[in-house]
DNA sequence: ATTCTTGCAAACTATTTGCAGAACA
DNA sequence: TGTTCTGCAAATAGTTTGCAAGAAT
């Protein structure tokens, strides 16, 4: 039988500032949201929560070739995002076959157990209006 | 006046190595391909050498997740690859419609100055056969 | 002769891990 | 009470950088 997480202080705090927030985010940047909202929480302990809420699904992750970014999503099902590479703000996509296409291209040269990442980044509109 | 790359050992055998390659490497595998060769180049330098490479067009660069891979690329346009998370084997392929798809996706919501990313993993036909 | 390049060592960044003490069930 | 979770400090891993010595033009 798996066993269930705990549910601690910290846990619950870092479930409370995905809940609030609609941009992806690091890590470290969590970790600091924590701090000002006087709910502190190590910075390993913000790590390894993350990396559970990604493993049950519960979050998204991605990497913006410098960090890892983490966000909860409206859609549970496989989908894409459209991020903002200035502040994190993002808009979650369907990639139109993008999925049968990988899998199409795959299978034509003998590659298996594909997986793929699809990703736009660029400036939201408010980010690039304070420039 | 832009000054051209000075014509040094050490430049003349990473892009040797990688004339030689038609498999995505890391910098590391690249430094140890020519440590091999009894061509030992420093690890910074061979960093360096593969930025400047990226930087001019030359090569294409990759985040796995874990380090960057390059390669020489057939094309000089933009592609996408099929990549075989094992070896490097790589196909290069056309994302058909992806460029539009994604320009019209970031208009559609006041994006700009837009960039995506592209890329299927998976298990080369090699690979699988020795599994 | 001048300027760019190299290589080493040290610095950095993001992330992970060992372990002892604290907290949950 | 027994097991999981936390937090700190230290370890990793990949990559970058300062700087003095070496090489190219």
């Amino acid at each position: 039988m798996t066993t269930l997480p705990r549910n601690t202080r910290q846990r619950r705090a870092v479930a409370e500032i995905l809940a609030r927030t609609t941009e992806f985010s690091s890590a470290q940047q969590i970790h600091e949201q924590l701090r000002r909202h006087g709910q502190a929480v190590g910075l390993s302990t913000v790590y390894r929560t993350l990396q559970a809420l990604v493993d049950s699904g519960e979050i998204d992750a991605l990497h913006d070739g410098e960090e890892i970014l983490y966000r909860r999503c409206e859609v549970s099902h496989h989908h894409h995002h459209l991020v903002c590479r200035h502040c994190g703000a993002a808009v979650e996509v369907e990639g139109p076959g993008a999925e049968q296409w990988a899998a199409c291209v795959a299978e034509e040269h003998g590659y298996v157990d594909i997986t793929h990442t699809l990703e736009i980044f660029g400036t939201c509109r408010d980010c690039a209006a304070q420039m």
